[in-house]
DNA sequence: CTCTTTGCAAAACATTTGCATGCCT
DNA sequence: AGGCATGCAAATGTTTTGCAAAGAG
C-alpha cells in the first residue's frame, strides 16, 4: 500500500482527512522502519509544534485498524512501533537499534500441516532480530 | 531444568534463599504457561499477604537474567514461563486467553541459508498464538 | 554482623479517556 | 450545520527506583 491509498481508504471509510493525518503516514511510508509514538510525535513537531500524544496514538490505532500500519514490540519496550503494511504476507529482519526492516519471503506456517486438533491457531509473529549495516 | 536445579542455581550464584522465590518458582513452574508479573502476584498473596510488585518485578528480572525463566509479550502484557528441561532449542504455541504453551520443534532460522551479507542476525522469534481447546 | 531482600511510597513511562473546542465536508 | 478530530488535563496500568527496615548466611 502506498501513501495516496492509504489516504484514499481512509476517506472511502468515511475519516476526514486531515494534515496531521497525512504527515503521519508519509514519515513511516518513508522511513520504512518501526517507528516508535514517541519518534513519530518528535518528527512532526516542527510542522505541528501543538500536537499531542493522543493524536498520534488514536491516529496510530486507527491506522493499525484499517491495516495501513503494522505494529510489533521489541527490545523489551513497552512501545509499539509502526511501520507500512504490505499486501503480502511477509516477515521481517529489524534491526534493534533503528528499527529498520527487511523484508522475508518465508513464512514458517508454510511449513505446518495445518492445525493441531487440541489448538486453533489464529496468529503468529515471526522476526528476526539483529542489527544492520549501519547500526552494527 | 527443574525447581531444585534452579534454586540451586540461585544459591551458587551468592543470591538468597527465601520463601517468596521459591514460591515463585514453583507457581510459575507448575503452571506451565505464561504468566503476568499480577497473576504471579495474585497468586502469592494468599501465602504472603503483603508482598509487593516490587519484589516480583525484581524477582522475575534476576531469574530472566539466570535463564530461568522465558519472557515474552502477548495481549500488550510482559509474560513470563518456567524455562523447561527441554535442552533443544525450541518455539511454542501460546494460547491467548490462559498463557498455555505447546512446544514446537520447527525453527524457521533452518530454512535460511546463512547471515545475509548486510544484517547481522542475533536472535529471533516465532510464536503461533491461538486458544487451547479449554478456552475456545 | 554484613550484605541482600523486601515493603512502602513515589516516580517514570507509555498509553487511554472525558470533555470542550475546532475543523473538515 | 453536524459530526469527526484534536488538545488539554487527568487517569490508567505497568514497571522502576530510593530509602529504611527486616531477614538470610
Amino acid at each position: 500500500m502506498n501513501v495516496d491509498q492509504a489516504l484514499e481508504l481512509l476517506k472511502d471509510q468515511g475519516y476526514k482527512y486531515t494534515g496531521k493525518r497525512e504527515e503521519m503516514i508519509r514519515v513511516i511510508a518513508k522511513e520504512k522502519r518501526y517507528m516508535s509514538a514517541k519518534e513519530i510525535l518528535d518528527y512532526m513537531k516542527p510542522d505541528y509544534p501543538n500536537i499531542s500524544f493522543d493524536t498520534i496514538y488514536r491516529n496510530l490505532s486507527l491506522f493499525t485498524e484499517l491495516h495501513i500500519l503494522e505494529e510489533t514490540e521489541f527490545n523489551n519496550e513497552r512501545k509499539y512501533r509502526f511501520s507500512c503494511a504490505h499486501k503480502d504476507h511477509h516477515h521481517h529482519l529489524i534491526c534493534l537499534r533503528c528499527g529498520k526492516t527487511k523484508h522475508l519471503k518465508l513464512c514458517p506456517l508454510d511449513g505446518l500441516l495445518g492445525n493441531p486438533d487440541d489448538f486453533t491457531i489464529t496468529d503468529h509473529k515471526f522476526e528476526i532480530y539483529g542489527y544492520c549495516q549501519q547500526c552494527e
